[in-house]
DNA sequence: CGTGTAAGGAATTCTGACACG
DNA sequence: CGTGTAAGGAATTCTGACACG
């Protein structure tokens, strides 16, 4: 389930987020879409759980920057 | 592995065919991509390996209104 | 800090059709 | 029959920025 083959607009739709909360999470290097020619980001199933995660922690009261550390999200 | 999250340039790339080709199958009711709110059609690896499977079939001397009926493509 | 939004451009996808054979 | 292509429109996605706080 690591293969990139969703665009954003269907991450939005399977975790309920927006695409600005998305495209900031990665901008966070908190995940790693890969780009296809026309510059699209393409994100997997992994991606997902990862972004549904984070925003969990969010709530929780973490920060983008302790996340990337603690590196409880990065499970590459 | 049913879940329909891809869009058609990205079974392009995994499959190495066309747009042309995949619609055709489809035009076929060979596969069942569904709709996003956008009319966009979107793909699960399942459909992936059933173009694949398409494609190697029609390339033996089968047409697509056997392949439906013989239900050799049809794995639902 | 994390997220919303308006802005303009670029790439993607859709549909129906003509073509070949 | 299965696939290629030119055609125009509609929806998607991208980037950089201003905003709030």
């Amino acid at each position: 389930m690591h293969e990139k083959v969703m665009s954003i607009g269907t991450v939005c739709d399977l975790t309920g987020l927006t695409e600005r909360q998305i495209r900031y999470y990665e901008e966070k290097q908190l995940i790693f879409p890969v780009r296809s020619k026309g510059g699209a980001h393409k994100y997997s199933f992994d991606d997902v759980e990862k972004v549904k995660e984070i925003h969990s922690k969010l709530r929780d009261g973490f920060h983008t920057f302790e996340l990337r550390k603690s590196g409880k999200v990065c499970c590459e």
